[in-house]
DNA sequence: GTGAAAGCGCTAACAA
DNA sequence: TTGTTAGCGCTTTCAC
């Protein structure tokens, strides 16, 4: 019943915190607590475990650590998959607060077990990590459950109306989708634009919902009637962007603008223009949604709503930190606003 | 001394294989057997087993797992930073061969800590992942030898010639950098061109002196000589292609065709020279490297050398589980082949 | 085939 | 201030 009889090196070949007492020729205890920064520690021993530390190269078993109760100080990032510019922004905004405060980021991606996330999120909460950053999830009936019935610290990023539909209040933190997108058309609106097409992003995503509602919204409050014709459902990427815009061009009556739900698709639409010979802006006003960086390196550059999405990683990773500390805070919800961007892509109609 | 006398569920409030087994009235090491799936259980415990876990809804502590001996399946991503589209490109081959073998991916990015990165890799081997995939590594000196001596299963990507220097060999997959540059040159020479600017990738890596090494190997062929000013050192993203590209145009008797090291910088070369009224192909004639998404959506569409991305990423991850199973098998390197993709960006020059 | 015992490396009471 | 004692949840011998 003893552990490490003999100290711990022997079996594995890895440095211990036995080892490192008996080269310092304290208890095994007194390494935990130098370790750990505790007090309690004379400052002679600790001198000595210090130097027994960096003489043998000594680094902790993370596993064993949390396994014994400590906090792993890991936080989980849990993303369907990692897309481009928006998923890099946001972990460079989450990194920064972690490492202030020393905490490390284990990204999963689950692009492909859809349907196990629910297990997935249940093993990451068995030790691996002390709190879980969910990005854009989807079928979080299931595992928001879980995660709520072990209060098990998760903020979740861009959820937001449907938050309230799994039974139980979720902490979240997401940008201003409805009123980014009513900046959007209104500027279109006016720059004198009547008839106003739009691409939306993959509906089961409440970002998605939100933009469409804020172009619905703004599209009523001026009294303009919604024309269904003119909304093509896209899915966030850009051939969608492209097809979608080749719709809209070939209605009877097309559009003389086009507010597509991120920037991307916005690209396929400035693509489908041009492949239609139209010049862009003088034929077709385009909005984006996003401003990743290609969208000013775009000819037009172009005009779009920007996301602050390295600060969503900020705020979140912030908010996290706080239920980490203390799981029982309440529920809280942050929403940062959008900013939109006037570039080249948008003119007046012709008459 | 006996552990988890009232079974473990009663102190941390989750279901161990102590609940299990007093679920299914078996030994707890029982259970052990029917989690690993192991002989010497007779069906009818099995199945009592299975329905108890099942009913619990029983999923195992890796942590624990792992501490225990037991391999923790998981192997960790080592990036310096989650650019854009290759690392999705990346991963995604990674990630398809893991699923086939049930293992999980676990992301680190150390764009922080560049200092620090021998420790983060001497933690990971300390437990967490079974094996490393090292991405675009930098100052590999220290941790190479770490790896080494712990015998930890790693494979490098995108590490060439320089991998001998470490002192010893390793293992690595990469594309044909060298081979790639040499056919993207001999394509502009094909076209006519004599002045041929280079703009290379950030020098610390191995890719990007490949790729001059090509640029340069294949002029010489030519019996073309070098000349250091149509050289200029980027870092592989888009403003120092502009600006390299700038400079280049800027010379008294500037170049007819730049070679960019990535297509971003590419891009960054197409947006310079249409600030300078260039008229693309007719004035300036382009070719990149990687063949990102974006490249055949560019005006013109960018002619490029494509890397079997998702490819390597695949090489990789079965070349590291080979390790994982075998960790004294011989050091492989795989190379894999470029490919030369002709598009619009490129004519002979005017004469 | 099955169970009991030991211990992976660590933290966290508890004594001293 | 320090050391001792229990486990965290699991895999693995080793008996029976």
């Amino acid at each position: 019943m003893k552990k490490n009889p003999t100290g711990g090196s022997q079996a594995t070949g890895n440095i211990t915190i036995f080892d490192v007492a008996e080269e310092a020729g304290v208890s095994f205890s007194t390494v935990s607590r130098v370790v750990n920064n505790k007090d309690h520690v004379s400052p002679e021993k600790r001198e000595r475990v210090l130097r027994a530390m960096e003489k043998l190269g000594y680094v902790a078993n993370e596993q064993a650590r949390s396994l014994a109760g400590g906090a792993s100080r890991v936080v989980g990032l849990l993303v369907d998959y990692l897309s481009t510019s928006y998923m890099d922004e946001f972990i460079r905004g989450v990194d920064s607060i972690l490492e202030e405060e020393n905490y490390d980021l284990v990204i999963y991606t689950t692009r492909r077990r859809k349907t196990k996330e629910s297990m997935y999120v249940t093993r990451l909460t068995r030790g691996l990590a002390d709190g879980l950053l969910l990005i854009l999830p989807r079928n979080t009936a299931a595992y928001l459950d879980t995660l709520h019935r072990r209060q098990f610290p998760h903020v979740l990023i861009d959820y937001g109306s449907d938050a309230q539909s799994s039974g139980h209040d979720v902490p979240s933190v997401s940008a201003t989708n409805f009123r980014g997108a009513c900046d959007a058309v209104n500027y279109l609106l006016t720059l004198g634009h009547r008839r106003i097409g739009c691409i939306t992003g993959d509906m089961v995503f409440d970002s998605a919902r939100d933009r469409l509602e804020g172009y619905r919204a703004t599209l009523q409050e001026h009294g303009i009637p919604f024309d269904p014709q003119l909304v093509c459902e896209g899915d966030f990427l850009q051939p969608s962007g492209y097809q979608s815009a080749h719709q809209l061009l070939s209605l009877p009556e097309p559009p003389t603008a086009i507010f597509a739900s991120n920037d991307l698709m916005a690209f396929g639409a400035m693509e489908a223009a041009r492949k239609r010979g139209l010049s862009l802006p003088d034929d077709l006003s385009i909005v984006g949604f996003d401003d990743i960086p290609q969208a000013a390196h775009m000819h037009p550059a172009l005009t779009t709503v920007r996301q602050p999405v390295e600060e969503i990683g900020r705020s979140a990773a912030r908010l996290l930190l706080k239920y980490i500390a203390q799981p029982t805070l309440e529920v809280e919800h942050i929403e940062l606003s959008t900013e939109l961007i006037l570039r080249e892509s948008c003119q007046s109609p012709r008459t």
